[in-house]
DNA sequence: ATCAGGATTGGGCAACATGCACTATCCACG
DNA sequence: CGTGGATAGTGCATGTTGCCCAATCCTGAT
């Protein structure tokens, strides 16, 4: 993962802003050339500092309003094909490692509570899976934010003027 | 919340696959007028469907590599308050109300194991946190998703041929 | 069946953007 | 100092955007 400096965030931060913004508004407000911006926008798409467009659809308006948090206890000698497993399940969107008590935390939506019990139970069948004990998001008390860190970021790096370059203001790191 | 129908899915999975096409590159590909992709879209925007531009962006790529999930436990009555100082704390990057023997569920991401341990400090101050139980994540077994969603719903809507219309293929819901 | 309202279609237009190319300059490193 | 990559400024053919307009379609209510 390569790093980003001062001005991909400040780049980061105006797309953030105004996303509908064209690289040259863009260019013009941050005061960089064009080409500087372009240049910057296709090496941040090109080395994972912007996910995919997915990430910005919302499993509510597709209907899976209903959101909940899984902790999966599993064999970890089968790990590899559990994963598997779960990836074939459409309404597991996110699944980690995680240290801890459990072995699986995964992010399940469903549109109502029979349909999670159904996926429930998927997860259930999966030979290897032990327990699966599950906690519904109640309320979305911090709606999923980047802007908070990059503002610190900038906050942090932002000791060379307006018109930073590259290495000097190396900050993410 | 506005739910979609078959079109709006069309679109929107025509812009994952294709996030840099145009809206006559769309409306081309999709046999659609381009004033309804361009309605469309301003709908999408506006009913919430499309979360902001922010959810792209990499919290590793910004130095924030270290992704935890922290378990808290608060006195219910000051679950405001609490809320408003976890807001906050930037490297709080999402956070939910939660069922289950925790509370709150949040999304905590660090550069580091001592960054981390000096966020949960932070948490720990405030009134009303009793316990914060962090679980690092180790791996992202499932990276975030939503396609997966999208196809499941298109598959059980795709009844009506190529070319739906609305209301008698609306899905979502 | 009719009517009304919203959605969709197809087309137009002025302004603007894009992707790519080019040259010149700057900056960091060996 | 020399070199290579990054940045700046500019140009151009092509395509896009935001907005507008009129006509048609579709759906639900009466």
């Amino acid at each position: 993962m390569q790093h980003l400096d001062t001005t991909d965030l400040r780049i980061l931060s105006a797309m953030c802003a105004r996303p509908k913004a064209s690289a040259v508004a863009l260019a013009t407000e941050l005061s960089l050339s064009r080409n500087t911006v372009q240049a910057r926008l296709v090496r941040l798409e090109s080395n994972g500092a912007l996910l995919p467009f997915e990430q910005r659809v919302n499993p509510a308006a597709l209907g899976f309003g209903l959101v909940s948090f899984v902790h999966i206890h599993v064999q970890q000698r089968l790990l590899g094909q559990i994963v598997e497993q779960l990836k074939a399940i459409p309404e597991i969107i996110e699944a980690h490692g995680v240290t801890g008590s459990a072995d699986i935390l995964a992010r399940v939506v469903a549109s109502g509570a029979e349909e999670l019990f159904r996926v429930n139970g998927q997860i259930l069948a999966i030979e290897g899976v032990e327990r699966a004990d599950t906690s519904l998001s109640m309320a979305e008390l911090i709606p999923h934010r980047t802007t908070s860190l990059m503002d610190l970021r900038l906050a942090a790096g932002n000791g060379t003027g307006s018109r930073s370059t590259g290495s000097a203001a190396e900050v993410a790191g």
